[in-house]
DNA sequence: CGTGGAGTTGAATACGATCAACACCGGTGG
DNA sequence: CCACCGGTGTTGATCGTATTCAACTCCACG
């Protein structure tokens, strides 16, 4: 799994055998089983994780004990409470993990340690930020225009593959409908294209 | 308004008046008017402005022509496409002038340039980004969980200046609710708070 | 087997949207 | 100076989309 790591970054910023040996020891190596709660609200773990194998969310529960996803993270995506991650607040967001997950956990300081080791770093971690920060802008304008049929849509376009490994259950939570509404949605898009 | 510029960078990373100099040449300073458009989505401009007076906003126009807004930007605030600017993308959100503004204009080089002049750079610009990933975090949270009241009570608690000069039904717009359903929400929070 | 969670379907409900009318400025031009 | 106008905000009546609550099926998994 630190295999994985490794490739992953080598393919966004260059760096040395031994560059990658010193920042390896920052890191640490998990696996959890489906189901796991790695995180909750409050938490001051600080951590934030990049996934090698298997399936990560994170999401709130509101008063009524509803969830809501904020986001998923496959193999090779972070996942992150920002607040707690880089601001040192408690967390307010739960993870947990959808599929048997394998994860390199890094702590508040490893940005910091990853740019002393490595200074090209920190393109790669702007790349990645600002890439997170368009996902996000989409998925605002989408949350404020958008109607369950089309964030359904927009959905199975923007992740495919996500489509066919998370519950619908869990879809339903990240578009901000109800399991009910998906299923009925699903139900009116396959009448309709019946008669194509 | 290139003095509030540097007062603004200065108070988060450390530089020269020489090497301010060397940068203030890859900006461009100018004043819009209210109600002037600045972006217009399919714009090839791939520019970001900072605010050093007045107040913009970015926003979408849906299929029925209701405008949905991003982002506001007041005073010694950012306001970009992301996509747009970091990604080489063509522009997919309006930009325009609540108030006269006063901006200073950043294309898409500058923070190479910037990082270039000042390598320090690199970690204001992290730190921009992930406290603008982190509202982005919160304000997905509250589109997916709160009912018109919450997040109005959210949003005037985080940004109570704003409230004061953004029209009504721009917050109504930035809320995903309709201004008349912001106008109900008020009417119904004046009648709880009176009989205390 | 049998048990519990996921998905589907139906009926009733609720919240916010839509449509329409009107009051209230703030600015503009006669 | 005042009349007019357009835009903003308010209020009411109606409508519609999605939620809620409930029942049932279907698997996956013990």
């Amino acid at each position: 799994m630190l295999e994985d790591f490794k490739q992953y970054l080598q393919a966004y910023t260059p760096f040395t055998d031994e560059q990658f040996e010193r920042l390896s020891r920052e890191v640490t190596l998990r696996a959890y089983p489906k189901g796991r709660i790695m995180v909750r609200p409050g938490d001051e773990a600080h951590t934030g994780f990049f996934v090698t194998k298997g399936l990560l969310r994170s999401y709130t529960v509101d008063a009524k004990g509803k969830e809501h996803i904020i986001q998923f993270a496959p193999e090779n995506w972070w996942i992150a409470d920002r607040g707690s991650m880089y601001f040192n607040e408690p967390a307010s967001y739960y993870v947990d993990v959808v599929e048997d997950a394998e994860v390199v956990i890094v702590n508040r300081n490893f940005l910091e340690k990853a740019q002393e080791i490595c200074p090209a770093f920190a393109s790669y971690n702007i790349q990645l930020l600002h890439n997170a920060a368009r996902h996000m802008q989409q998925r605002i304008a989408m949350l404020l225009a958008a109607t369950a049929e089309e964030r359904y849509l927009a959905f199975i376009h923007l992740y495919p593959s996500l489509m066919l490994r998370v519950p619908q259950l869990m879809v339903a939570s990240y578009l901000g409908i109800t399991p009910e509404t998906l299923s009925r949605v699903r139900r009116e898009l396959a009448r309709k294209n019946f008669g194509r």
